[in-house]
DNA sequence: ATAATTTTTTAGACAAGACTAAACTTATTT
DNA sequence: AAATAAGTTTAGTCTTGTCTAAAAAATTAT
């Protein structure tokens, strides 16, 4: 109990952020996560990455075997949900207590996410009486790193006339969820889609009433629960 | 406007920490401060004082020459106080939101007070209803870097049935603080000096209806306002 | 006024984390 | 199976912020 207080504080900002980013990656692609895509994620050479990534087989928290790509530990993984629990918690806080919209958290959160006060982030859950989700719709892990991935599927799998309401989107870029404010398509927001064209993949869908167009690749960005 | 909120994001962490450390200084010791007296607040050696000072000339945050010690600029005073202005709203909310006492705050809110983010902080201090104190009675400076400091004296001054309010604190650190909340010392506590010594300065107060001894050390760090 | 002491600065080194360029593996073509 | 391409690692450099040891300036004591 005590090493493992003490363990949430054994770990740079920079390691912080290569064991969330691989922590992500290996979320969609399993296990083996190549130098180049972790470079890609956290806009860094490759050159950095077997850097760091040597340190951090070091620290046990994750298996590095040269060319073949890591894979996070048991260990490294614990202390991956740990970030992201604080990355989703500060978000829940800043939406629903600053007026922040969910497009205006992530570079805050990105920060908040390196304090270390085992009593900040318990407290803030606490505070904000236990959210299961963050802005996004993503879960927030808990103390022990779990939470439960609800039911959900991509908006551009939805067949014609088939409907459901909104409860995540794939990507959380400041950009993207401007123009879904700008349609009115938040979390909780009904969708159906009312038609499709093969060639683009590109939907007309109805929400609050109108219908609009969005493109294929929107729709891939956009989770929706029947 | 623009070039002001730039500014906020122009000091590395360690830069931060010196510009607070020179304006505490400062505000103790008027101007000129030297080499020294901040490697000892930083604690960190007078070699390392003088490359940074050396660095932070360069940004006219302060002046400095050879042997003679720095004073902040104007705004090098602006950027000081806006990090302390960070530091005390944090403080706020770790009490009165997250059920932090006194004693447990400052080392999160050492923490928290770097983070960059002019909305953040903005709509933090309207969150908290635009606190004029921090829990140990510090006055929070404003967006514009003002504010006033209350009358006030330290209780070793007061003489024989002379009473108050406790006001602040003169040092925060968690060993003082509990100190103070076993003998229900806190801010607003009513206090009346019953008696003096005069060979060594320590006081018999009453407190709660309760005498208490305290020694001089103990009183020359309590605000009291009459 | 000179000597001794303290303070401050300089010079050179080091660790963390990043980068470029070159070398080396692995994967893909032909 | 050899040739090419793509991905990865190594070697060496750079920046930030720190340190030690030695030199220089300022202060204090004699």
């Amino acid at each position: 109990m005590y090493l493992c207080n003490l363990f949430i504080y054994m770990f740079s900002l920079s390691e912080e952020n290569y064991l969330k980013s691989i922590y992500h990656l290996e979320a969609i692609s399993g296990k083996g996560i190549s130098t180049n895509s972790i470079a890609k994620k956290l806009e860094t050479k490759a050159s950095s990455v077997t850097d760091m990534i040597k340190k951090l087989a070091e620290k046990e928290v994750l298996v590095y075997k040269k060319y073949q790509g890591v894979t996070l530990t048991k260990l490294g993984r614990k202390a991956a949900t740990g970030i992201v629990r604080k990355h989703r918690l500060w978000e829940v806080f800043l939406v629903d207590k600053l007026n922040f919209s969910w497009d205006e958290v992530h570079d805050v959160a990105e920060q908040l996410e390196h304090i270390k006060s085992p009593k900040l982030i318990n407290e803030l859950d606490i505070f904000l009486g236990f959210p299961k989700m963050d802005p996004h719709g993503d879960p927030i892990p808990d103390k022990e790193g779990n939470f439960q991935e609800i039911e959900k599927k991509l908006l551009s799998t939805l067949e014609e006339n088939q409907s459901g309401i909104c409860v995540g989107v794939n990507d959380s870029s400041s950009e993207f969820l401007k123009y879904l404010d700008k349609y009115k398509i938040s979390l909780g927001q009904q969708i159906k889609v009312v038609s499709k064209e093969s060639f683009d993949g590109s939907l007309i869908i109805l929400v609050n009433k109108k219908e609009i167009t969005i493109s294929y690749k929107t729709s891939n960005n956009i989770y929706i629960q029947s």
